[in-house]
DNA sequence: TTTTGAGTTGTTCGA
DNA sequence: GTCGAACAACTCAAA
């Protein structure tokens, strides 16, 4: 019997655009496909409760469609090194794959597996694809990676990315007997309380689910995608990040999308550059994580390291809860908590709320949205909340710093994405929907709201704490 | 080495 | 209601 190749799937849990499958296919080897669940080894970025709903429905997607094309997926649980190390001994795999990751505990522990397995005679490949390029692809002419998003892109733009591979039409399976976990026993659904139940109503985790929001995406909404993406109560924005963070999809295979739908119909061009543009800030955050790796714990910017955050954890429950009495970003958090996922726009203004309204650590924030998001990625996380807190690469200027009011008046105009996530306040007019506290008292008891009883004041003044968190920057020291 | 132009997403104030 | 300026100074990237 010819030895095994191992391809161990970590972050891309696709058949199709999967170089490392493909790689170990060329080989002509049969097939060992591999997922291992790691809950043992150390790792305070260990995978969040929204993400191991999502997993659990990706790994089930994923095993039904490499059963289909007559494979099967291994599943082991326990510290990655060894139960990897232990499958390569029991199968006598002569070669092992896979696809790299970019977490800084990723390529350590890649990097320690590939130098023990070489020493065992066991030929090591990894590949690229998750990216549009490798972290070390893409340099400034004096060869340091870039710390600003405009001049990376542009170079991006620049440098040739790897084509897509097919899907291959058949998995050859090695025979021997090797036994699995079931995934069933992982426990990776929460129960009491179920608090996925609206889940499955919004995603469909999965390759297949990946390519439907791609193509509805394409078809329905690349055209007005520059100006609707920002608009919260619209379904203006792909959702494909949680697909990206599995890597259900590749950029790569996106991208190619985008170009075909535009030789059809070239008035695209707009909503595919600016598509396009969103995938490169996730390779910047990775690039970023890549090059710093102390990116989700530590401040970009040293000087950050003064800044006088406040303990409140009151104010931080009432943000976690969706309680501010904030309209938009109460609706914002709840949307979160509902869905395992959070608009884009509303994300920078929950995020802004949290951290210059009440002056708590972006990395409460940051710890948060980790547990909570469907979508949580170690380098978009980090690199995100410190753009907001302006700690981190091409940050934000402190100065800026939103209005809940105007952003919602502005990018929820007709209140749609209030009413949704907080129907207490859906009886309120559009004039006051996204500051209940202006309110006539007729207009409240019209609409049914009491404030401080059935929606509750808000926990800060909009005006004293931008005061506040201006002098709060002001005073930090000079670079 | 020095210089130069530029830098995701905003708010407020006053004319 | 609308519009432009101020909000600071710094760092980055390339010439």
């Amino acid at each position: 019997m010819t030895s095994p190749a191992i391809v161990w799937l970590r972050q891309d849990l696709r058949i199709a655009d999967n170089p490392a499958l493909a790689a170990a296919l060329a080989t002509k080897r049969p097939l060992l496909l591999i997922y291992i669940l790691d809950e043992e080894t150390p790792n305070k970025w260990r995978i969040g409760e929204a993400s191991r709903w999502w997993l659990h429905h990706s790994l089930q997607a994923l095993t039904r469609d490499i059963k289909a094309k007559g494979g099967d997926l291994i599943l082991r649980r326990g510290g990655a090194e060894l139960v990897l190390l232990d499958l390569a001994r029991e199968a006598g795999a002569g070669a092992v794959f896979w696809n790299r990751c970019y977490e800084p505990h990723a390529v350590a522990r890649d990097k320690a597996l590939k130098h023990t397995l070489t020493n065992q005679g066991v030929e090591v490949t990894s590949c690229s694809a998750a990216l549009m390029h490798e972290p070390w692809a893409v340099k400034t002419k004096s060869g340091d990676p870039f710390k600003v998003f405009t001049p990376f892109w542009r170079a991006c733009l620049q440098t040739e990315m790897r084509a897509p591979t097919p899907a291959p039409k058949r998995l050859s399976n090695w025979s021997g007997a090797i036994a699995s976990d079931n995934l069933e026993d992982w426990n990776l659904l929460p129960t009491r309380p179920n608090w996925a139940a609206q889940f499955d109503a919004v995603w469909t985790p999965g390759e297949a689910g990946a390519k439907r929001a791609l193509d509805a995406f394409v078809a329905e909404r690349l055209q007005h995608y520059a100006g609707a993406r920002d608009q919260m109560g619209v379904e203006g924005t792909s959702r494909l990040s949680p697909h990206l963070h599995f890597g259900e999809i590749s950029p790569v295979q996106i991208r190619r999308a985008l170009e075909i739908a535009l030789i059809h119909d070239p008035s695209l061009q707009g909503g595919v550059d600016k598509f396009l543009s969103e995938l490169g800030w996730r390779d910047f955050s990775t690039n970023l994580l890549f090059h710093w790796p102390a990116l989700p714990e530590a401040n970009w910017r040293a000087q950050f390291d003064a800044f006088p955050w406040r303990e409140d954890k009151a104010g931080f429950k009432a943000w976690a809860k969706g309680q501010t009495g904030y309209p938009v970003v109460d609706a914002a958090m709840r949307e979160l908590w509902a869905t395992g996922y959070m608009h884009n726009r509303a994300r920078m203004i929950a995020a802004s709320f949290l951290i210059k309204h009440l002056l708590i650590d972006w990395r409460r924030g940051e710890e948060w949205f980790w547990d909570t998001l469907v979508d949580a990625d170690l380098a978009s996380n980090a690199a995100s909340w410190q753009w907001v807190a302006g700690s981190g690469a091409d940050a934000s200027p402190y100065f800026r710093i939103f209005n809940p009011v105007t952003q919602g008046e502005r990018y929820d105009a007709d209140g749609a994405y209030v009413r949704r996530w907080v129907p207490e306040l859906a009886g309120l007019g559009n004039e006051f929907v996204h500051q209940p506290w202006a309110a006539p008292a007729a207009a409240l008891a019209d609409a049914g709201v009491k404030l401080g009883a059935t929606y509750p004041e808000p926990i800060a003044d909009h005006a004293l704490a931008r005061a506040r968190a201006l002098s709060a920057f002001v005073g930090l020291p000079k670079s």
